[in-house]
DNA sequence: ACCTATGTTATCGC
DNA sequence: GGCGATAACATAGG
């Protein structure tokens, strides 16, 4: 489930329970997950070493080992990050595993193996390469504003942009554009000044509420979208029918009575 | 068999 | 170059 809200859970999970642990060993089941390294180069930079610090921008997690370097993690649409415990997933979805030398375990899983890990020395610099924007929890208003002035595609298009606002995906997109009561295929430049300021507002509450309610929609507030993305649907604001539309290839759901 | 699915990247056409 | 649409990657489930 991994947009913002699901990798900060990731990211506390980590820097609660993850750091300060020695790692033994690395296991690399499939080396698919490598992305730019290979397990020999993975295992050097992690083994005798222990993660000490967490980052996060967009849907990349970090996590800096005591040698420098950092560890980058990208979860795809499937990829979940377990500290301890029994696998939440069938073995044959481990893709990376660092055995810790207490006896525990940190360890990605990821059926479709669209997630992938690297090790970089330079964060800064590796998010430039990947032209990754500002993550979307720093947005100030102006900021906002700004990077809808120079954009005449869809908010939801935008909003997506992951070079223009960093952890938004088509899931809290719509979330957002709901929230916030905009239609998703408005262009982004055309808002006024009132509208700029409901979006930046909502923006914020649904990433941050999202990821302190662990990113679990049971958990969310009724009245969202989320548990309510089906053509047809009844508008959790009871004011019409969601509907479903194609946009950039992603199913987008809103409701036409109140997103305008 | 067909369609859909939380992500990213490349390519095509306007 | 911007922008939308489409496919590809890989896998599971309806």
């Amino acid at each position: 489930m991994p947009e913002l809200p699901d990798v900060e859970v990731y990211r506390r999970r980590l820097a609660q329970g993850g750091l300060h642990r020695a790692i033994a060993k690395v296991l690399v089941p499939d080396r698919t997950v490598l992305r730019g390294v290979n397990g020999a180069a993975l295992a050097r930079a992690l083994r005798g070493r222990a993660l000490v610090g967490t980052g996060r921008r967009g849907k990349h997690l970090f996590a800096e080992t005591s040698d420098q370097t950092t560890l980058v993690m990208h979860f795809g649409m499937t990829g979940v990050l377990q500290v301890d415990g029994q696998p939440s997933m069938p073995a044959s979805y481990v893709r990376l595993v660092l055995q810790l030398a207490d006896g525990g375990a940190l360890s990605l899983l990821d059926p479709r193996r669209l997630g992938f890990v690297t090790v970089v020395e330079d964060v800064a610099a590796y998010c430039q390469q990947h032209d990754l924007g500002p993550d979307a929890l720093d947005l100030r208003v102006g900021d906002l504003r700004a990077l809808l002035r120079g954009h005449r595609g869809g908010l939801k298009a935008v909003l997506m942009d992951q070079s223009l606002v960093a952890g938004i995906g088509n899931i809290y997109s719509d979330e957002i554009l709901f929230q916030a009561r905009l239609d998703p295929r408005r262009p982004a430049s055309g808002l006024d000044d009132a509208e700029v300021r409901r979006l930046h507002r909502q923006l914020l509450r649904v990433l941050q509420l999202a990821a302190d309610r662990g990113a679990d929609p049971s958990s969310f507030p009724m009245g969202w979208l989320m548990q309510h993305r089906n053509d047809g649907a009844a508008c959790p604001r009871g004011h019409g029918a969601i509907r479903k539309v194609q946009l950039g290839g992603r199913g987008a759901y809103y409701c036409p009575d109140c997103q305008s």
